[in-house]
Formats: structure tokens, C-alpha cells, sequence
DNA sequence: GATGAATGAGTATTCATTCAT
DNA sequence: TATGAATGAATACTCATTCAT
């Protein structure tokens, strides 16, 4: 860590140019229905440079989904660490990065969902499979954290924190695919705050012993 | 409605063997990944013969939708209209319908996800998409009166029904989904039976007066 | 041996035109410029016909030289195993299967080579590289035979059997493809039958004792 | 001729590190299959130094094979001046100087192929297409001197001193590119020079009165 | 109805070549 | 000179869909 030199930087930069371009087109889209001459159209790009940064479509794939998990790694790191919050507090200053991660960038989860349906890892490089299983670990043990700490302090129900961590992660995903899905049926839409606010609130009194 | 002819019902088995052999595969491998000769191979087709039951790739897959979702109404029925249940009976009976449905055939929620993640039914017949509509309204109606009805009779905390209906069927789906996903980071499986009934268990106590 | 049914003949006059149109644009232009879609063309198939019948396009080049080291085998076989002829009789009998093979299509030799000189079998399934393999150890093990039983009735020179029979294999591939490149350069042509004749004579003069 | 510069010493040595480069890869990969980025990085330069010193690919290619001529007829003409040895002697010189080539570098001859079996000379520049027609003439005038001597004095057949001369090349390429290609087949290798020695003196003995 | 061979538009990917630095 | 990032035309291959049998 530290000093970058203008090159790399500049490199990051395009980088992540087209992965911008590419979450846009894969939640609009769809994985497959978005290719990858539209993806370089819209980072200003010609379709040889994407190769230049990544392998193929499915590592592009595959590194927005890094890119996001690193996003909530260190969302949820910073609430744990947090000293002077005691683990109700901390469920509550969850919901806030959750917040957040939504405002930050409403279609991530949608994007990040994307990888966890796909079947298969094979065109993947072992490096790429590595990092997102690191990372998808690593969040969840940080949340169970939480839920651990909670649990021995005796304030929330007796249940294996990892499992207490799934569930608040199913709902968090639940609940925006679910609203996500609305709009195509015509729904009125962004409701999905609300809806993740109390969807989070009844988990809330429901871990509670 | 009535009688059938010996021919209509052989066409109705045909029709099932064929989404029987879609649900197995877009749910193994995504809609997109999933080919029409594997499908009529699966069905023990050939490929030309599954256009002669569906439109489409499209409408095979929107089909397949209907029967889930027509499943799930029936079952979503039976408890809303069991007399004999309060409002927190139903609940836990819903629960009941829940497993049920995941044991009947576990990859039903998934292919129904898959429709409801799709961006465009462009081309679809307007009656499939009409349908479609009218059930998944319909499924959502009949649980937010079971809400309805133990807000009213002041059991349930005070929230619009249709909100909490929503984040019923949030959890139930994402828990599948994020479980299911799972397998593919090499976790152990088949902890979704124990995980969905310890989430719902905690939304039911979260729901509570 | 033994009855086809017409659809087998028929889907093996078709595997003929896409060879023969394949034979044409290789020997042309060379493997990697002749396209699929020319192939095609020349064909008179659309481009996804030929993955029909060959996997991809090493295949179909592959396949092209077991067609013709079939063709060379049989050639080979006849002229062995004629009783009538003595070793001799055999290499000039062998001299006029060669034209024969030059006549019947002066670019299977080129064809072939195209192959030998292909460096990665990568591509090609496992079946076609074994049916290479043996094809090419059968014919050279039956060109041996006659320069076997030439030096053990002391007619020929005492050199080991195999290296002979690559010898005059080198020697037939060598003018060939020498001649053939001469065109290229402006010469006059087709003094490969020529060419052919001089050399062999002056091989078979040179192993006789 | 004479002094050269710095400059220009240096400028041939970087030309001759790029044409070693492309040597090696062309005969390893074929012309198709080696990239130029690769043939760069073997040369350990950057892609575009290479059109610096050439101007594309196929020139490149080109001027490896000058390359090549213009040893072979160095070679061929060290023989045929040399007064002191009579026909017969000639052949079996040149049968050393043929071993001399294999061993300064055993790709030689298979990348001088590439070019004889390329179709089309249409990227190369006038001048190199008329360097590389002059040289290989008058590699084959130089050979066929020897035989023409050779009849005149009658010791060789008389056949014409022309078609001797290609059928020599012929055998020794032929040789070359038939045991390199046996290497794919996994046979045993290195065989090349005992086979083309054998060949040779079959090839003397048969030409012989 | 059922077949499955044939189609051909659509797309990911490669790679010779260029050019701003 | 030398670089190497960027280009974009070229092309192998796929797969939903059709239609003659």
C-alpha cells in the first residue's frame, strides 16, 4: 500500500471504467443479453481494449461481483470494530451501512447476485475463484461476529451466530431482488427502503430474546 | 372444464414432461445457459417438438412460471381459508405450506426467480403475461390477508399487510436462493430446511405484539 | 461392409462435399486462411451445417488426412500383398500407386502435410488422433514389409526396413511439395509426374545391391 | 560495403535478435499460429519495435527465408568452386555441407518451407519478392552445375542436371520435414540425421552411371 | 403430430497494426 | 528510437427457430 505510480493509477481508473459500464449493462440486461461490443461502447472503449483488462466476459463478470463484496467487507468491518457499540447497537448501525450499500449503488446486490446463480466458475482464473470466496466468507464471519457477542452477552436468542448471519444476509438480498422484481410487473417501485427497513426491524425483535 | 379427451390429456402429460425437463434445466444452469436441445433431449423430444407445445424459448420459460405460481396459490389458499386457524395458527401453518413446497420440488423458487429477474417479456403472448400478473397479485393478496387479519384482531404489529406479505415471501425466497448459492462456494448443503425455519420462526416472533 | 441406410449414405455424401470444398480451400489458401465461412460457401451449406459434421475446424482439416492416409493404406495393401510380384516388381508397382494417388488428387499431399506440420492436436478428439496415429504407423509398417523381404532375399541394400520405407516416403512427400511450391515462384508446373519418376528411379537403382 | 557504423552494427544486431526470434517461433508454431506480441516478447522488445525493422509480418517471414538462401548458397557455392574435387566428390561435400546446415541450426529448413508453401507474396515488397526468386534460382543453378559436370564427364545418368538438382532438395527437405514431423507422433526423435545420410548415399549411388 | 437436419444471425475473442508519449 | 496501450476488423462457433419429410 501507498504510492501509486500515475500508470497504475491511471490504469485503476480504466479499470474501472469498464467495470462501471458493465454493472450498468449486466443489471440492466441481464449477464447474457448484454454484450460485450455494448459494454465497450458505453466505457468508450473498442472491444479489444476490455481484454486488455480482463480475461473474458465471465471474469469481468465475476470481478464486479469482487468489487462489490470488498464494498460490504469493509462496511461490515467497520461496525464490528466499533468499540463503543453493544451488539443491538451494532445490528442497528448494520442496517445503516446496509442503507448505505443500497444508496451507494442500488443495483450492486443485483450484480452481485448474478455470480452467486451462475453455475459455473470454470472460465474463471483460480486467483478470481479464491478472492471471492475469501471475501465471501470473511463477510460472513464478520457478521457472526456480531450475532456471537450478542448471543454470549445473553441479549439475542440462542441460534448459531452463522446461522443468525445467513439469515440477516437472506433477508438483506431477499428483500431487494424481491422489490427489484416488482418493477417488471408493473409495481410502483422504490419501496425497497421501506420495505428493507421493516423487513430489518422484525428480524431485529425477533433475534431479541 | 369436464371431460377431457384421451387426446387433450396426452397432450397436457406431453406439455408437463417438457417443463418438467425446463425447470430441471434452467434451474441447474440458468435460463440463458440452458439450450433447447438439451431440454428436448431431457424431455425425450426432439428439439422441433417443443414448438409445437411453446411459442418460444421465452414462453416456455413464462410457463413454467405459471405452473409454480399456480402451485403456490393453491397452497397459499388452503390456509387462508382454513376456518378453523387464528391469524398466528395460519402463520405457522403457512410455514407447513412453505416446506412443503420446497419438498415437493426445491428447485421450484429458483425457476420462479428466474422470471421475475428477466427484463423484458417482450416476448411473450399478452395472455401469458396477463396471467402471470393475475397470479403472482393474486398469491400476494391472499397472504396479506392473513395479515390482515391478525393486525386487525391485534395480534400482528402494525404494519400495512401487503408490506409484511412481501417480506414473508422475501425471506422465504432469499434464504432459498442465498443457501442454495451456496453450494457453490463448497459449503455444506441442505441446511436451507433448518435455516428457513429458524428465519421464519424469527419473523413470526417479530410480527408480534 | 454390409447395408447402410439411405440417411447414412446420404450424411456421408454430405461429409464429402464439406471435405472436398475444405481439401480445395486449404490446399488454396492454407489452413488459417480459408474460412469456415467459404468452406461453407464453397459447400453450398450455411456455416453452422459444418459443426454438424465436424466438431470445429482442426477437426475437419484433421479428417481430411485420414481420408487420405485411408486412401494411401489401401494403396499400400494391394501392391504388399500381391503374391505374384517379387520384391523388385513390388517398388516399381509401389512407383505406379503413387502416381495413382497423384492422379486421383495431386493436393492430398499437400493436405496431409498441412496436418504433419500442425504442431497441437489440442483441439481434435481423441478418437481422430489414435485413427491418425495407427493409420500412419499401418502404412509406413506396410511400405517396410516390401523392403523387409527385399534384403532378406539379398535383393536389396542392408539398411533397416523402417528407415527405407521413410526414405522413400520422404522422397515422394519431398518432390512433391518441393515441385508443388515451385509454382509460387513462377516456374513452370506439373513436371511433378516427372520429378516423381526421375527420383524414384534413381531410389530404386540406389537400394538394389 | 566497408565501414559501418555503430549504428548500423547495431541496428543489424537487433534486426538478426528479431529474425532468431520469428525463426524459432514460426518453426515451433507455424507462421499462423506465432504472434507477432509473442515473436516480440522472444525478442524481448515491444510489439511495435518489430515494424520498426519490418514492415509486417509477412515481410518479416520473408526476410527470414533471404536469410536462409543466402546461407544455403554460400554453402553450395564453397563446393562448387572448389576445383580441386571431381563430381563425385562434389556430391558427397555437399552431402557434409547439407549436415553443416542441419546442425548450424536445425529449423532452418522448416521455416524456409513456410515461405515456399505460403500463397500469396502480395504483402511483401517488390524487392524482397525479386531477392528471394534470384536467390533460390541461383541455389538450383548452383546444384545443377555439379550434375551437369558430373554427366559431362559421364559418371552421373544422363537426366538433366536441372531436375537432379530438385530432386536432391527435394530429398533433403523432404527427409527433414518428415522426420521433424514424426516427433507429433510421438516417435522416437533425432533420427533426422542418420535418415538424411542414408538418403543421400542412396540418392549418390543411384545416380551414378 | 413428430422429427431432426439445416439455417444464419448473433457474439465472444484474437491479433496485426498504429501512434501518442 | 522504443514503447505498449489501444484499436477494430476478422472469424470461429453457437443455438433458437424453421420446415420438408
Amino acid at each position: 500500500m501507498g504510492i501509486k505510480s500515475r500508470k497504475e493509477r491511471e490504469k485503476e481508473q480504466k479499470r474501472r471504467l469498464i467495470l462501471n459500464a458493465a454493472k450498468k449493462l449486466f443489471s440492466e440486461k441481464g449477464f447474457s443479453k448484454a454484450t460485450m461490443e455494448e459494454i465497450a461502447k458505453e466505457a468508450e472503449f473498442s472491444p479489444g481494449t476490455l481484454y486488455l483488462y480482463f480475461k473474458n466476459k465471465d471474469e469481468l463478470d465475476a470481478s464486479l461481483s469482487v468489487e462489490i463484496l470488498e464494498f460490504l467487507s469493509d462496511k461490515l468491518h467497520e461496525v464490528v470494530e466499533n468499540q463503543e457499540l453493544d451488539p443491538l447497537q451494532k445490528l442497528y448501525a448494520l442496517k445503516e451501512k446496509v442503507f448505505e450499500v443500497y444508496n451507494y449503488d442500488p443495483d450492486l446486490l443485483v450484480s452481485l447476485f448474478h455470480l452467486k446463480t451462475r453455475k459455473t466458475f470454470q472460465h474463471l482464473t483460480r486467483k478470481l475463484v479464491e478472492r471471492i470466496d475469501t471475501l465471501s466468507r470473511d463477510a460472513l464471519k464478520t457478521l457472526a461476529k456480531i450475532f456471537d457477542e450478542g448471543i454470549n452477552k445473553g441479549v439475542f436468542i440462542e441460534k448459531h451466530p452463522n446461522e443468525l448471519a445467513d439469515i440477516f444476509w437472506s433477508i438483506y438480498s431477499g428483500v431487494v431482488l424481491w422489490e427489484d422484481s416488482k418493477k417488471f410487473l408493473n409495481e410502483d417501485k422504490n419501496f425497497i427502503m421501506e420495505t428493507l427497513e421493516t423487513a430489518i426491524d422484525i428480524f431485529i425483535k425477533g433475534v431479541l430474546k
